[in-house]
DNA sequence: ACCTGATCCTATCAAGTGATACAGTTTTAT
DNA sequence: ATAAAACTGTATCACTTGATAGGATCAGGT
């Protein structure tokens, strides 16, 4: 079962507060999130995650209340993650669109939008596997994860899809989105790890290096930049 | 468990040498591609299959050996599937590329494939749900899939790269694979289901028609000409 | 020092899992 | 027609799953 049920079994006290327990606490949900991104949501065995974070059984019920709880506890986790790295350039897109930009300055600011996200799928960091555990979120269709998914739209879709359309000097019809989205889809085949058929085993990257990154992203910016232009030539 | 040992068991009988058995065996099937799309290898349990496929549990080991041997004639059936769409175009690409194809050639050669791409990502046909299933074997990372994904490689990623960089007049190096790819990933946000933060929902698209997917493959063609145009003016 | 709440552990539960045994029924071949 | 094989159904197995009970231990504040 997909956990669809609202969260309903309040904590009796208020575990986490000393300072043994806050540090398993954070180490279960990293596990977790670790787990849960390698196996998904019906494949992570509480006893798993248990063994994987080095504690006993119930810990998981009583730190998070159930595995439905810590699922939910990830995905917030993740989308505190995916906030500290898109929300300034969301923001600064929004500022932008909301003076009388420039053609050029929309597209160097679709770019930097670009290269963002290409940054947060490839990323390792702060929650290793977090990209993973999102292209699971992708298939996986549990109502926990709606914030998260309206959270990519509002701070990555949502952005790109009013830069485009502005770009173009087009209203945000199916056009814009579809080039937008289209453009972000480039960067979708290189996600980091967990991807099968994606980018990177095919070109034998076994890691991206800060080296592979540049190129990736050097690429992405032209082919994007080749694409705006294209389009802003035939809507003129 | 992920069904990653090798099949073992061998059926006493010939099960669907009947008319009768014949149609049942394949009404497991299509269901199993649906449900196991749904809800994952681990998610969709053996009593679920056999309730939606209006027969009793025992079917399944009986007609498959056992819940992988079913996983692994889903997987098989798609593959046929993939490869009844795909086969001829990869091999109309190889053989365009044994010759000797000017640029403007290589373009169209891949301009079709994209299409063919675009049609089996959006396709609603034959294995319904057939997509999603693909889209899930993406993360599920059981040996069983690694058919499907070297197929997906030999009839699509691989043509694709090697037009590109014959149409650049490059190498098949890092930059032509990852130009080949991002062309490719355009096309993945448009997925017909089961994607909860692609293009579709946010295009407010419930389904894609034929006047969509019309619009949509203008686009990407015209993105996708823009791309190569513009890296072979930079190329020479 | 001491007490309260936080933390951790062993043992166990009820439900659900994939799989099998085995008997009954239908279909096909001769 | 009749035997053999193909098919279907009921009951049940051994196992894993998420969750809980209830007690032992630890830490922090007074």
């Amino acid at each position: 079962m997909q956990p669809n049920s609202p969260e309903t079994v309040s904590l009796r006290y208020r575990p986490g507060t000393h300072a043994k327990g806050e540090d398993t606490l954070r180490r279960i949900l990293e596990v977790a999130i670790e787990v849960f991104a390698e196996e998904g949501y019906e494949g992570a065995s509480t006893r798993t995650l248990a063994d994987r974070a080095k504690v006993n059984l119930p810990a998981i019920q009583y730190y998070f209340g159930s595995k439905e709880g810590l699922y939910r506890a990830a995905i917030d986790h993740i989308a505190k993650f995916v906030e500290s790295r898109m929300a300034a350039l969301a923001a600064q897109a929004e500022t932008l669109l909301a003076g009388d930009p420039t053609p050029d300055e929309l597209l160097r600011m679709l770019l930097a939008m670009l290269d963002g996200f290409v940054d947060l799928v490839t990323t390792d960091d702060a929650p290793p596997s977090a990209c993973l555990f999102i292209t699971r979120a992708e298939v996986e269709d549990a109502t926990a994860l709606d914030a998260l998914h309206n959270q990519m739209m509002r701070l990555v879709s949502q952005p790109c899809m009013d830069l485009v359309a502005r770009a173009l000097g087009r209203p945000l019809d199916d056009e814009a989105k579809i080039r937008a989205s289209a453009i972000l889809g480039q960067a979708l085949m290189f996600k980091k790890k967990g991807t099968k058929m994606g980018a990177c085993p095919l070109l034998g990257w076994d890691a991206i290096n800060e080296t592979r990154l540049q190129t990736l992203k050097t690429i992405l910016r032209e082919q994007t930049t080749a694409i705006i232009r294209a389009a802003m030539d035939k809507n003129s």
